[in-house]
DNA sequence: TGCCAGGCCGGGT
DNA sequence: ACCCGGCATGGC
């Protein structure tokens, strides 16, 4: 079977099971890029209640947030964990995005992706996958987030092997796959669901999972 | 109770 | 070029 049929026919298998994911869920791609940030080796729920706190306080926008003391910034985003190195990730972000791109981080989206992508990572703190999360969910490039869960679920696959870094998971694929915002947007959503569901790394529940079966 | 969560950096081999 | 310790809260 042709690779691109074998990774459509695995979307597809996810979505029937589980439905649109919807994501990213934010209000803007500057609200976006924060919870990037935040949800850093940290549970989604963690991250919503830190974000709930800085919309509290006025100041989820990109200057008053850049204003904040470090210790006020870490002290909202507490819930969030790693708050103080968070708050500091957080501040390069805002540093670039005020003094590179006049507080409007949409302006990246405008440029050709693979540049966008290299000045994303220039900034301390903005890993491959956030700036593929970024670049994907808030600023709509097809640029495909290869996460832990991707990993995982791949390897156990047999997709790839279990030590394949980060960009070699993403080439595979961007490589397999057409270059589909959309597409990409919900696969990779559906692909974190499995991850939290069934594709654990302790305890897989690989019976009911919805890829069960799917791999020859 | 321990495991896990939508990683990344910096210093040491 | 890899390997590892550090970073921290909250749910199950």
């Amino acid at each position: 079977m042709k690779r691109q049929t074998l990774f459509l026919n695995m979307f597809s298998a996810m979505l029937d099971a589980l439905g649109p994911s919807r994501w990213w869920p934010a209000d803007s791609p500057f609200e976006m890029a924060v919870g990037a940030i935040l949800t850093q080796n940290t549970n989604w729920g963690n991250v919503e209640r830190a974000i709930a706190n800085l919309r509290q306080a006025g100041v989820l926008a990109p200057r008053s947030l850049f204003a904040l003391p470090d210790d006020a910034l870490a002290e909202l985003i507490r819930p969030a964990g790693y708050f103080r190195l968070k708050a500091r990730r957080l501040k390069n972000l805002l540093a670039f995005v005020n003094g590179e791109l006049d507080g409007d981080i949409a302006a990246l989206g405008r440029e050709d992706m693979a540049v966008a992508r290299q000045r994303l990572l220039a900034v301390s703190g903005v890993g491959p996958e956030t700036a593929d999360s970024i670049l994907l969910y808030g600023l709509g490039m097809p640029s495909f987030v290869a996460d832990a869960y991707t990993a995982r679920i791949s390897s156990r696959h047999g997709l790839l092997p279990e030590e394949a870094g980060y960009d070699e998971l993403r080439e595979l694929f961007m490589d397999a796959l057409p270059r589909d915002v959309s597409l990409y947007n919900e696969f990779h959503a559906l692909l974190v669901r499995v991850g939290n569901g069934w594709c654990r790394p302790r305890a897989p529940r690989c019976e009911t999972c919805p890829l069960a079966g799917f791999f020859p």
